[in-house]
DNA sequence: GAAAGCAGATTGAACTCTCAACTATTTCCC
DNA sequence: GGGAAATAGTTGAGAGTTCAATCTGCTTTC
């Protein structure tokens, strides 16, 4: 592989990179305390309730589960395997495919996110959105969807660019 | 405790969220792949370099260095661990406080950073700058420091609020 | 100048996540 | 129709993170 030389950052955006790391490792980091203190749940998992809480029937198949919240596979079914061991989602077996599973969240797992939804959102509203302007919170999602949309169409070309 | 009526996100700022949230996961997940494969470390242990790289020689008291890279205490004595396993760093006591152990880089531990960094950066500017314009990098710095504003000055409050 | 509390750092256990390997089923295609 | 390849999902091992407990040494206070 020929090394060609680096595109290092400037000094601008380096500082954006930083403020930008530096302030979503503390907010994630706060958001994840917070929900593990008050519903005992990672925030990888509140989103995969929310995701079904969202879904007809309260359920998902567990690749389209995977894909909404951008997760693995192979962690969507451990998180998915801790989270049934508490009886608040069940798989069953999927009807038109029999490799597949489909997750349901169950009334106590629906109980639960309404248990756990406010405090979390008050976390958000208090440590994120109060803290930013209407303006920013529009720029931040237009960042956002530039950065997933990079993502998204990137990476089959990136994978085919580095194995030239 | 006297439950508040909660204030829920309206359509765009949940809007928002949601696509920081996404994008931040992608973005995140690819950075840790990357470093990994091509480094064999977190990007986690990759900031500890990076930090201790940049101060004078090369080294950093332990809670400085937690600081410096928003890490918990523990947390960075696994990493510095696992780093002083590899010969890329090393702990030696502090002189003038006997409790205090100040993390050195080795010339191993920069050899293998200087190694790691063009991979590191290519990816940075790949997924996330080239991704954006001039003008919203410098929104997003913005938006970075103020979240890191209102956590860092709402901690206290926020505690001291949730005893009441 | 001793007791009490505080600050710096580490440890171990429990838990989550990643990676690679694996099973089972479906789809493709000749 | 039948074998190759792709898809759905799980599993176990290894590695990183968190939380609470602990240990040591500094500092405050009376």
């Amino acid at each position: 592989m020929v090394r060609t030389k680096t595109r290092w950052l400037s000094a601008s955006e380096q500082k954006a990179w930083r403020a930008y790391l530096e302030a979503t490792t503390l907010l994630f980091d706060a958001l994840d305390r917070q929900l593990q203190r008050d519903a005992g749940i990672p925030h990888a998992y509140y989103e995969i309730l929310v995701r079904l809480s969202e879904s007809e029937c309260r359920s998902m198949r567990m690749s389209e589960l995977a894909d909404a919240t951008r997760s693995s596979r192979s962690r969507l079914s451990h998180a998915v395997a801790r989270l049934e061991e508490r009886g608040w989602l069940k798989r069953v077996e999927c009807a038109t495919d029999k490799r597949g599973q489909v997750a349901v969240l169950t009334d106590a797992g629906y109980a639960a996110l309404v248990d756990a939804a406010p405090g979390h959102v008050e976390a958000v509203r208090r440590h994120m959105i109060d803290q930013l302007s209407a303006e920013q919170i529009s720029q931040l999602e237009q960042i956002g969807a530039s950065i997933v949309t990079g993502l998204e169409t990137g990476e089959c070309k990136a994978v085919r660019a580095e194995e030239d």
